[in-house]
DNA sequence: TTGTACGCGTTATCAC
DNA sequence: GTGATAACGCGTACAA
């Protein structure tokens, strides 16, 4: 038996030519398969890796699993994937669940909600995790003692603000995120401070949003509704951003000729649109988030900002 | 320990309240998890469900994505996420890997290729996972020996291509998906059975393609490069009827004036442009895969084709 | 170079 | 109603 478990786990322990040969062999030949639970059970650490995002369909989670599950394969780990719908109780059930598996680390893709009345529940539920060797890895500022892999937000949302500035633009609108989430405010603050740093603060204007296409058309539609029409509009995010585009387009209001469009993120979509956005390091959020699970990394709560960069494409233009 | 865990496992063996609070109270105190894998070692039956997709930022594969982990996490199960990128050598890979954590079931979603070398031996792979009592469950037809959920995708096909005809449309040009594809194979011989039914197999002209928006651009390109145009384009995919959109309205084409655009699946960005197109069971595909292996239904191989329905949009008019 | 015995954290079984 | 023990399948220290 320790034989076999030797050359089958591919141990240092030396084994005969002739004796490996044979158990591979043997072990094809009866189709044998050794239990990874067995030996997360022994061994006392599992290569599952955890990964709570919001909601998969939202290409902009899938991008981030995608970066955590290429890493994570590479180093012969699995991906354990579960929609949390925004829910901080949903978030806790799950964490506890990837526990329950003794996860080798658990990373919280999903923005937190700024007056959340669990988020000290999550933080326990975290600090458990931890103290049970589960590394926890999050993807954006949260109350929570771990390390933070994230893009910087708000800077973000102040350089492409910065971009629609240098481009001449005065008056802009800017569409707003889901309510409460700090995701939301992170990028409305970098909006009002590039605006404020530009003099310009008296022609910024927020509208509540949210992070779909829906809102955004609504949004924009308001907008339409009682002019002047501003020279330009940021939204939260491409989604929200396209729909704002769609019903500025079906006003007959030409894009950029009389109104400049950005959006944040630059996912697929604003590709196929030709949207002005800001990329953001959402695949290497995730690989560097597993890649510090993986390496058992001391899990001291600093918080790593990845680069982003402003993508000018063909909804803005320089207003003289 | 017995009635520790007889409280905590929630078991019908008779233990006093008393006790029971304690034990709840202790555990809760400790901050005691049960570890799910010496669960599954016990009880050889995991709560895990394997999804092999081709690609997680594919919107296709997101929704059955989604529908899997829905049903899964409301019955108490994981999902275990992998990306295979179309190889089917990763995908055998991926399968012994989610064999090694003794999955409940397997759930592959892409599709395979007409002649594939390795169909074999993923066929093999299957089946030892099946002696192991691993349940498998394909979202598309292929060469294994399981139960199939899916899509008519040559019906689908054939069913758009009727609403273009039927809106007066007979020369047609069909943007094909990826080569030696099985789900690109039946879904150009869904076009092209109905192109021929209504006597317009003449008329009908098929081009290389992909699944993505530059094949449906370059595809596009080539239509408008030699004239004259066909009175409407219909794509393998969202996607590509996309690109291919894109590229009319830069030749400034009018769409659906001069020519009309479908596309096939109904995914976000087909509602985004207005594109009329199929609307394929994905969400629903994904939720009965996972019903099945959470069932334990016995394996026997057969196919479930679930409904699809043709969504006119704005891409599409009637030609005089 | 190979084999033995123990323990990982549970649950089922059986005794009390 | 409660507790002890074997077993699940593996890795490993130790003996041979």
């Amino acid at each position: 038996m320790s034989t076999a478990s030797r050359v089958l786990a591919g141990s240092s322990h030396p084994i005969s030519a002739k004796t490996r040969a044979k158990v591979i062999a043997t072990a094809e030949k009866l189709g044998y398969s050794p239990s990874a639970l067995a030996r997360a059970l022994v061994s006392r650490s599992s290569r599952l890796i955890g990964v709570l995002v919001s909601d998969i369909v939202n290409p902009y989670f899938s991008v981030i699993a995608r970066g955590i599950d290429d890493v994570a394969s590479r180093a012969g780990y699995v991906t354990m994937l579960s929609n949390v719908d925004r829910r901080t109780s949903t978030e806790i059930s799950r964490l506890q669940t990837m526990r329950d598996y003794r996860a080798a680390g658990v990373i919280i893709a999903g923005s937190g909600l700024d007056a959340d009345p669990l988020a000290a529940d999550l933080a326990k539920a975290v600090r458990q995790a931890k103290e049970q060797g589960i590394q926890a890895v999050s993807l954006a500022t949260r109350d929570i003692d771990c390390p933070v892999v994230t893009a910087d937000n708000e800077r973000a949302a102040h350089d492409i603000t910065d971009h629609l500035v240098s481009l001449g633009h005065r008056r802009i609108a800017f569409i707003e995120g889901p309510a409460g989430m700090t995701t939301s405010r992170q990028r409305r603050d970098g909006f009002l401070a590039c605006m404020n740093a530009a003099k310009l603060g008296d022609l910024a204007q927020c509208l509540p949003g949210g992070f779909d296409f829906e809102a955004g058309h609504l949004a924009a539609m308001r907008l339409i509704a009682r002019p002047p029409l501003p020279d330009a509009i940021l939204a939260a995010n491409d989604e929200t951003a396209v729909g704002a585009l769609n019903a500025l387009r079906q006003a007959n209001i030409d894009v950029p000729g009389e109104i400049s469009v950005a959006g944040m993120n630059d996912l697929r979509v604003a590709q196929f649109v030709g949207l002005t956005t800001v990329s953001l390091p959402l695949y290497e959020m995730g690989a560097m988030a597993a890649q510090h699970v993986i390496d058992n990394r001391p899990g001291e709560a600093t918080t790593t900002f990845l680069s982003h960069r402003v993508i000018p494409r063909e909804t803005t233009t320089r207003r003289t």
